[in-house]
DNA sequence: CTCGTGACTCCCG
DNA sequence: TCGGGAGCCACGA
């Protein structure tokens, strides 16, 4: 396949096991680009129109989510905690807890 | 087909 | 310690 960016993205995006998190840099590493984090959440709010993808499991990398809607990340923060994630004070993950990394499931090449 | 944009991250001053 | 700039590339119009 010639998009294994965004292919991969989107498959490691869908393999998030609930009330877990991962972050756009991590993906885009896994798949391939180490600075395509920016290509990582655009491709996901494309995709996740069509796909269906869990967007609100992937966070910035301090574990903050990323405001892109007035509300968006109040939504997305319900989802989260609904999955069991926990929030702290600040609005913030404890990616010590909830990180979940690509690595962490059979990443053959695909 | 071309252009603009961006839900990020890292590095340097 | 904190702030700003550059890099990267897919998607939509």
């Amino acid at each position: 396949m010639a998009d294994i960016f965004s292919t991969r993205a989107k498959a490691i995006i869908c393999r998030i096991p609930a009330g877990m998190v991962t972050t756009y840099g991590l993906v885009a590493s896994y798949s391939g680009n180490r600075s395509g984090a920016r290509q990582v959440a655009r491709i996901l709010y494309a995709s996740s129109d069509k796909y269906a993808l869990p967007w609100h499991r992937v966070v910035n990398r301090t574990g903050l989510i990323s405001p892109r809607a007035s509300m968006g990340h109040i939504f997305q923060k319900q989802l989260l905690e609904e999955e069991g994630v926990v929030f702290d004070e600040n609005g913030r993950i404890d990616l010590a807890i909830y990180l979940w990394r690509p690595e962490s499931f059979d990443q053959d090449k695909y």
